[in-house]
DNA sequence: CTTGGTGCAAATGATTTGCAAGCCT
DNA sequence: AGGCTTGCAAATCATTTGCACCAAG
């Protein structure tokens, strides 16, 4: 999936919020990154391409950012939240306790399945955040 | 759900970790909060108990007791970790955005499409934690 | 212009840790 | 006895905020 320069100014134009060099820097660096990477992480690789963004500027960029639904924030039980563009299709995490790695599974059918349930309690599911700590099934 | 005094100490016997005064505590707090508490929570009403309890040893034993399988960590995007008894039935959670209300959505059916879904992919899972940010739907 | 955004450094909130003393096995 | 636990206070980690300046609409 590739983002044209003014595709994210649209973004955030659309969402209502202004268009600063930081906020595509982050983007941009959230856009290359299949690693979900920290906060810091991101600030890292913006710096590779802006040294002045400053940390507080990362944070505030990624809240707002959230809030805009641009990127969601994925919070594992320890350690710092990590990030990743909202995904156009809602998936899980699965967290391999291993190696730490992070990968998805995106099923419509459970999305649905999650929908029916919580709809029979009288809610609609606004968003979700599910991990699954797995471990690697044995080869037979 | 009612715990015996003494089925407490072989919980934490059969964890493999020594029974203190301040994880039955810990533990009694726990078991009588339909609520989750945060660590804060906790220690305050520990605290009604054993004046003496220190936030550290809380917070300690949380750790102990996550690890050990017997309480549950329950991570909302912000705000500090919940805990909770670890359930017989794993449950999902649906948190209300409006009230902050926290409830629990235990399905069978979905616990079952969950663990096909990662047994296709090679993994098995080991826990979970799923959070569902919700809104009330409109009464028609 | 006017409001919102930024950098810096200091502040905050949650959780962890070093250390000396105490309790469990 | 010997090691795991505790309490206390100080330390750490992630994230947020106050403030003066700058930039976007």
């Amino acid at each position: 999936m590739t983002y044209q320069p003014d595709e994210i100014d649209s973004m955030l134009r659309d969402a209502g919020i202004r268009v600063t060099s930081q906020r595509r820097t982050v983007i941009a660096a959230l856009v290359q990154s299949h690693d979900h990477p920290t906060a810091e992480d991101v600030h890292a690789r913006a710096k590779t391409v802006d040294r002045s963004v400053s940390f507080a500027t990362v944070y505030r960029a990624l809240a707002t950012l959230v809030d805009a639904a641009i990127v969601q924030r994925i919070s594992v039980d320890d350690g710092p939240s990590r990030f990743e563009m909202a995904p156009k299709t809602e998936h899980d995490h699965l967290v391999d306790v291993d190696n730490g790695e992070v990968l998805e599974l995106a099923s419509e059918e459970l999305a649905a399945l999650r929908s029916r349930l919580a709809a029979e309690l009288g809610y609609e599911i606004l968003s979700h955040h599910s991990v699954l700590r797995v471990r690697k099934l044995q080869k037979l």
